[in-house]
DNA sequence: ATATTAAGTCCATAAAGTGGATTAAATCGG
DNA sequence: CCGATTTAATCCACTTTATGGACTTAATAT
């Protein structure tokens, strides 16, 4: 439902709209961000000049551009005051990054745990620990961290995590067992977001993010699609083969029995994806023979997802980031061969740059791009 | 991209509101109003005045509900003056229908034409006459047709139909043969918002449309999943089997190799959904076992959706809704069999009330629904 | 050196919503 | 049955925010 408009959330989004706009056109000067946004140079000067005394823009010095007329100062966002900070647990390791308003990471903490050895209790308070002294040392830095998302390998349903199999959590409620604020969210979609925040993919694209199972998030215009109940993208359970092998799910054939993690390495009979992947350098057969045929299954899969979510591209993350040179074609083969019919194009088939980091970034960048998009709040803040 | 707010905006987007909270709450009383939408009194009731003035909304009485104090006179939204048209075109017919700002169905035309056999020209120019009938008719009554949005059988972007193989339409630009304005959109797409507005869905569901292919619209906190290129949807061809028969697409063991209405009447040797009907109310084995091996195969492809999309309920329409009684038991089956480990619930399997009608209801309920979020246009007319 | 052009600021004005006061029309209690 | 209470709707002076034209500033062109 929208919501009726005043004059204060007019303001209020007047100003997102032109720290958005400062945002996407980099140094622009304030009569072109007049321009861009319909509002006059009046107004436009005056939110300019509050976004500058909050620390959340500043001036980068005359736009000569050779044409004639007085050139203009141009402004662009400034990292100096405001942050966000990112955090992620998994299985075997803790993460925290500091992200400032330009997107740029300036702080990066990990640390190696085992997680499925603790209780939710403890590994929550470990990442506090991980959490406070992000948020120190950035205010060292002169940062203020704005807030914070936290990114679990599980379905999240409004700060409650249901169920993180590989975590062993059922029913958790983060918010409880912390002694700041944070937002909860699903690592599939957060590495999505990283993607689109701080990879190179476009607005559109199906993020495939292959760690033990195997998760999905579906970014279209921009947006993060996450269906009814938030549990969209669960590709790892798409059924590739209706009678194939019983699945931890319930079901049988799911993509996850061709191609997660566990079913990879027992296809070619080895104990983790860095031998896996000095095999495959090696050229053995078995180890190809194991990627080929999991990038099969991972193209019939896509080849579903993309005629019911018709994504823009496809980003292949996580584990099958660094194993892209050997499904590549596979997965390309089966979709080209099922969809060519259909569409005139296939989608794009591409790798992710950001690995295991995107997750983590995602959760910064969440906060960012929500502070940008509604300032007002930073600005009461001062 | 959020556009900037101005006092003009701000007063379109508020009685946007103020209009969409009197099609919720029924008859509402301005002080309601104002409660729900935060506006105050005073600005409720001049928009309220404007809205009446303009015949979208209308006085329906003092609103006595026994409470004390001074009772206020509810206020509905009017069908006396503002309508919208609603077209399709399908293989052997096209049909019209007039519904007011209500949502109440005014006027209904249909009209039986083979339209494999005309041109797109000819087709259209048939269209054109009924629109015409149509709106002439309407403004006999009263009504002004304040826009049309035509639903084509195919998918379509942008106004441009690009294939409706089951017409032997290609790249037909509608507009460029019709003398009034439309929008046009594909028929699944419509048929599953026709669902939402008109029948008893809830505003999170997967609708199915079995026509001769099988097409699904997925509608998401009431609004319509379109995809990057506005191609979402093809249910019908998500992989049920990857070594499965060939499908008119390329690929193979498409959903519509088992459950599309040829695969359907193949499997049991009948000619015609009608004889098929027929034969399961007499219970004829055959016709009884192509059935539930068509609901097996439904309820697998609808798996890898649930898995995908998270659809709150999955709404059977088309030529499935006859044929409910039989598949529900299997397509149930098959979810079940597969969903439950992952998720509590598995979605509500239900039956669409409007069958074919459900398109060129939706493409009407289109346009009303853009004119309660907008009725400043409306407005700005008279 | 002067004209022209464009950026940014200033200021009076307009548009729209706010909030408290007022009037209207009910129910409640004695 | 009448006054007190309560809620609805309207009225009006005021606040917030954006507008638009005038003005100042700083560059290029002639």
């Amino acid at each position: 439902m929208t919501q009726a408009v005043r004059h204060d959330s007019m303001r209020a989004r007047n100003l997102g709209v032109v720290l958005g706009e400062i945002r996407r056109n980099g140094p622009v000067t304030r009569a072109a961000l007049a321009e861009i946004t319909g509002l006059t140079k009046t107004t436009v000067s005056k939110m300019v000049g509050d976004l500058i005394e909050a620390g959340m823009v500043a001036e980068s010095g005359a736009l000569r551009d050779g044409e004639r007329g007085r050139p203009g100062t141009a402004v662009v966002l400034s990292g100096r005051r405001v942050a966000a900070l990112g955090l992620e647990i998994n299985v075997d390791y803790l993460s925290a990054c500091v992200v400032d308003l330009t997107l740029a990471v300036r702080l990066r903490y990990s640390q190696a745990v085992d997680n499925r050895a603790a209780s939710p209790v403890e590994t929550l308070s470990r990442l506090a620990e991980l959490a406070h002294r992000a948020v120190d040392e950035a205010r060292r830095e002169g940062l203020a961290v704005a807030g914070s998302t936290l990114a679990v390998p599980g379905p999240v349903d409004g700060g409650l995590v249901h169920t993180a199999p590989n975590l062993g959590w059922h029913h958790v409620r983060v918010s409880d067992l912390l002694d700041f604020p944070v937002e909860v969210d699903n690592e599939a979609n957060l590495a999505a977001l990283g993607e689109l925040w701080f990879g190179s993919a476009p607005g559109d694209f199906l993020h495939v993010s292959g760690e033990i199972g195997i998760g999905a998030g579906l970014v279209v215009g921009g947006t993060l699609f996450r269906g009814a109940h938030g549990l969209a993208g669960e590709l790892g359970h798409v059924v590739v083969h209706p009678d194939g092998p019983a699945c931890r799910c319930g079901g049988r054939g799911c993509l996850e029995q061709y191609a997660g993690q566990e079913a990879l390495l027992r296809a070619c009979g080895l104990t983790g994806i860095p031998e896996l992947l000095e095999s495959l350098r090696a050229g053995e057969p078995g180890a190809l023979e194991a990627c080929e045929r999991a990038g099969q299954a991972l193209g019939v899969a896509l080849t579903s997802a993309i005629h019911l979510m018709d994504p823009g591209t496809i980003v292949l993350g996580g584990v099958f980031a660094p194993l892209f040179r050997w499904i590549r074609d596979p997965v390309h083969q089966a979709m080209a061969a099922r969809l060519t019919g259909m569409r005139h194009t296939v989608p794009d088939l591409t790798v992710s740059r950001l690995g295991s980091d995107a997750a983590p970034l995602g959760a910064a960048g969440q906060i960012i791009h929500r502070i940008i998009a509604n300032p007002i709040a930073i600005l009461l803040r001062r």
